[in-house]
DNA sequence: GGCTCACATAAGGGATACTTAAGTGAAATG
DNA sequence: CATTTCACTTAAGTATCCCTTATGTGAGCC
């Protein structure tokens, strides 16, 4: 009864039996014949000197050194794979793995992916769309996309991709009318929850005091997504406080349109994280490079605007 | 390069040689010669099809590959072992190791492990004295003594231990002064930060309201353990609202009085818990055995006590 | 320039782990 | 109630993997 780990294989056996509470099942899963298995649990009891199962004759129950050792066990060949996994990831050239926000995956990334397929046929890009804080090392991702204010983080490479300013965007419809900042008092004003936790905040109240207008507060709709507040506004039911990386899309098709000049600027940022030295592998560089590329494109849309800072007009 | 786990023996010697950063120290630690880590580093390398280590002459360092796979790799070890010394412990009848906070260790348990240590010379009791919440599974601990309201949980065996009762207590010199609840107007009191948190409370104000005095707040000094107020109020240095449990032995030893005949009683109680099982292991018996037996002795202390529930001065 | 240190490589032996084949006992089936 | 079936066990033989000893290589060190 050593202290010292028991042998690995066995181990793995004995959680694949634990997991499936079958010894057929676990071979068949390792690709073992069910003799195999059998042995191998049984190594594993002779190093306990404890039976881990009870078998009875149709199935097998775990002991209560076999429920001590299952749940730490399936831990570990959780911990170990995951790790396999992203070693591989760090080889495999040809795929990369990008997770960003609903609102960004819809409005940015998916319209531009047929851009860069074309521009690099040798690489894979998948999107895992999610608000939660990824753990590079545990979840199959390579790459994240988050917006938020600049934070340097150990052993994270992290760079900003766009400058951000939000201005009122509607249809053209609307857009003539409500010709004036002043008009907003009547229109339908649509809001977003999901940037409501940033301070200093850029939300309709900070943008009607940048324009020297009385605010209005708690009407309209409530979006729990950016990019359905955008496409509420296309479909013309009200006016959208949008960040100008969501809206191009919308505002060079034409379907929405910026009436007014004046603009809230903000320090939060769509930023590019990755842990550190992820950002030199090839498919990485590539999609860097693509994302500066596509976002040059944005600085054109800012030409006549009169931006305010966001922190000039906190409440 | 497969996504099914590499060999077990190769994951392992590459932890032990990230660990180390040495391939010697790595072997020496895994018992086998160099060579042989040396193959097992490059079967691994070979698997993955790419290299984890860069071999400068005097020394190894890692490549980009393996630092996204050491860290995940120590963790899928240390789980694995963590699991299987829990399934040992369900094993190894002689000894049992329970955790309890500092002042239940310092002012129950360890006087009384004499008498244990004689009624089962067989099992060698080891202490973890600490306020964190264990996780069985993952610490080296068995069973837990834990003070608290009674409270199930899935998969956790518990067990009351104590029923809980709280009065002032002193040195007799000190009691000789202060001869009734009155007098303690005028006394230095003795305050634990540990019980705070408890709702409905059983501090001082609490007591004062049960004898139907005015209350006392925020004078005298503060514990942050309740054994060392109960160590302050031995050598005279002020009045204790104490645990009868806690404060048993020095009662017993005359080195405390109760004066008073009025006390409080909460529903906070010290408990015996561990995982679903463990109840049932010898060693787990006995101590349960001689925690009944030992706290028998408590009830003759309550005897001319007049009882008022906490709830019912709560403020 | 020779020594040492750390890892690489080669070849052979020995322990592990797997397979096929046969066996056991209880539950399911008719 | 006999028969089949199912899940695990056991036995014997074999392939694989893993480790050993012995030797090789290159860079830093005295």
């Amino acid at each position: 009864m050593s202290d010292r780990l028991p042998p690995l294989t066995a181990l793995r056996a004995f959680d694949a039996a634990a997991r499936h509470m079958s010894f057929s099942k676990a071979a068949a899963e390792l690709n073992v014949t069910p003799a195999a298995l059998s042995f191998q649990i049984k190594s594993l009891e002779e190093h306990l000197e404890a039976p881990l199962f009870r078998r009875l004759n149709r199935a097998v129950e775990l002991t209560d050194a076999g429920r001590a050792l299952a749940p730490g066990a399936a831990d570990g060949f959780t911990a170990l794979s995951a790790a396999w996994r992203a070693a591989r990831r760090t080889v495999d050239q040809t795929t990369l793995t990008v997770t960003a926000g609903p609102a960004f995956t819809a409005k940015w990334l998916a319209p531009r992916l047929f851009t860069f397929a074309e521009q690099h046929p040798g690489i894979e890009l998948r999107f895992s769309a999610t608000l939660r804080l990824m753990d590079f090392t545990r979840d199959d991702v390579d790459v994240a996309i988050r917006f938020g204010f600049p934070r340097e983080e150990e052993g994270l490479f992290s760079r900003k991709i766009i400058d951000e300013w939000l201005t009122p965007m509607m249809s053209p419809a609307l857009a003539e009318q409500y010709p004036t900042p002043a008009d907003l008092a009547r229109a339908p004003l649509l809001h977003q929850v999901d940037t409501a936790m940033f301070k200093p905040s850029f939300d309709w109240p900070a943008w009607f005091r940048a324009a020297g207008l009385p605010p209005r507060f708690a009407s309209g709709t409530q979006f729990s997504q950016a990019d359905h507040a955008l496409d509420a506004a296309v479909a013309g039911g009200g006016v959208v406080l949008a960040r100008i990386s969501l809206a191009e899309g919308d505002l060079r098709e034409g379907r929405l349109v910026m009436p007014y000049k004046i603009a809230l600027t903000t320090q939060a940022q769509y930023r590019f994280v990755c842990p550190d030295g992820v950002e030199n592998r090839p498919q990485v560089k590539a999609f860097l490079g693509f994302l500066e590329e596509q976002t040059q494109a944005l600085s054109g849309y800012g030409q006549d605007m009169t931006f305010v800072d966001a922190a000039e007009v906190a409440d």
